[in-house]
DNA sequence: CTAAGTCTAGATCGCTGGTC
DNA sequence: GACCAGCGATCTAGACTTAG
């Protein structure tokens, strides 16, 4: 049987209310009663019942995610550092993989406080959710908040960079024959990119990857190896693409950053461990973990604070993989 | 009349928070 | 610092109904 309360009231002699508020650090209980309690408390071995204090309280602590995807590094390391952020507040997370109708089913049995979906490929969201709910993906026609990031700016970010450098010729590998608005935005931003600096756009600076695992920026990268253009710089738009992008330049006997420079797309740490650390654009996944959490965590408290959209601004993290075009 | 099945009110769990 | 109401799901005891 575990220690309850009343355990412990009868221990100390005062009633198990008493107990409640002095581990509770109520005001009404004098500082010594107080003192002894939290003392018995911990040495019988005191845990809180979760059940109870959620019977009374409304709240579980608890917040839900919903995500499409554990494979892909990006969103599993964006899950890690979510599930950190949440334990900052005192809260647990549940983690789905569910779709979005069988994840809230669930939350709703297990109570849980709120929830973040990842929207995968655009999926049209409910207007309502049976708990407060914010999105990480693309605004739709809802109320529903939204936290998005600005991938056109992440690669105008990248192609200015890459011209800094004195690079005209820029391959762009994504994966742009998905109705996935994230990849799609990047596509365009890429275009926008170019055609800003007026440096030229063909059929050959965009190669689709028809996919983002690593396997699809492998193949994309043999494929345009094996074309008549050359360019001498790279564009992933993941960062399992661009690890694929690697292996199969290095495979082609390109030095990176001197023959080749390639540029990602994820802010993430992992980036340094790759084969040739790679500078990246992005959004830096802690900051992205800690928006989504606070205003998740706001708009339980007070819907009304909360702005229905946000988008975050990407910065680049510069390694070892770009350097200056060669001239020859 | 008895056994079996159904229904319902009340108790229980651990805890919080207001009142005295 | 004590007392008490109440949170929601679940269980139990007792009342009541039905069928054989």
């Amino acid at each position: 049987m575990s220690i309850t309360i009343k355990d412990i009231a009868k221990k100390v002699g005062v009633s198990y209310s008493t107990v409640s508020k002095a581990l509770n650090n109520s005001p009404l209980v004098k500082p010594d009663t107080k003192e002894k309690i939290i003392k018995l408390a911990k040495e019988m071995g005191y845990e809180p019942n979760y059940a109870a204090q959620r019977l009374v309280s409304k709240r579980s602590n608890v917040i839900g995610l919903i995500w499409p995807t554990l494979e892909r590094v990006a969103p599993s390391t964006l899950i890690t550092k979510i599930n950190e952020e949440i334990s900052k507040h005192n809260y647990s997370m549940i983690l789905s993989i569910n779709s979005i109708e069988e994840s809230i089913d669930m939350f709703k049995r297990f109570q849980i406080d709120g929830g973040i979906v990842f929207n995968k490929e655009n999926y049209q969201m409910p207007d309502t959710f049976p708990m407060p709910i914010v999105t990480y993906g693309v605004k739709q026609q809802n109320s529903i908040p939204v936290i998005d990031v600005n991938y056109r700016e992440a690669m105008h970010t990248a192609v200015h960079y890459l011209h800094q450098l004195g690079h005209e010729k820029i391959a762009f590998l994504g994966d742009f024959s998905i109705v996935d608005e994230r990849q799609v935005e990047k596509y365009h931003g890429f275009q926008q990119a170019m055609e800003n600096l007026g440096l030229t756009l063909s059929s050959h600076n965009l190669v689709n990857t028809a996919g983002l695992d690593w396997y699809d920026g492998y193949m994309a990268t043999n494929r345009l190896l094996s074309t008549s253009f050359k360019p001498t710089a790279i564009i992933g738009t993941s960062y399992d693409i661009s690890a694929g992008i690697i292996r199969a330049l290095r495979q082609a006997n390109y030095i990176i950053p001197k023959d080749m420079s390639v540029i990602s797309y994820d802010n993430i740490p992992q980036m340094e461990n790759l084969e040739v650390p790679l500078t990246s654009v992005g959004v830096p996944v802690e900051e992205m973990a800690q928006q989504m959490v606070e205003t998740l965590l706001n708009y339980i408290e007070q819907p009304s604070s909360v702005p229905l959209s946000q988008i975050l601004t990407p910065k680049i993290f510069e390694r070892a993989s770009c350097a200056l075009a060669s001239t020859k």
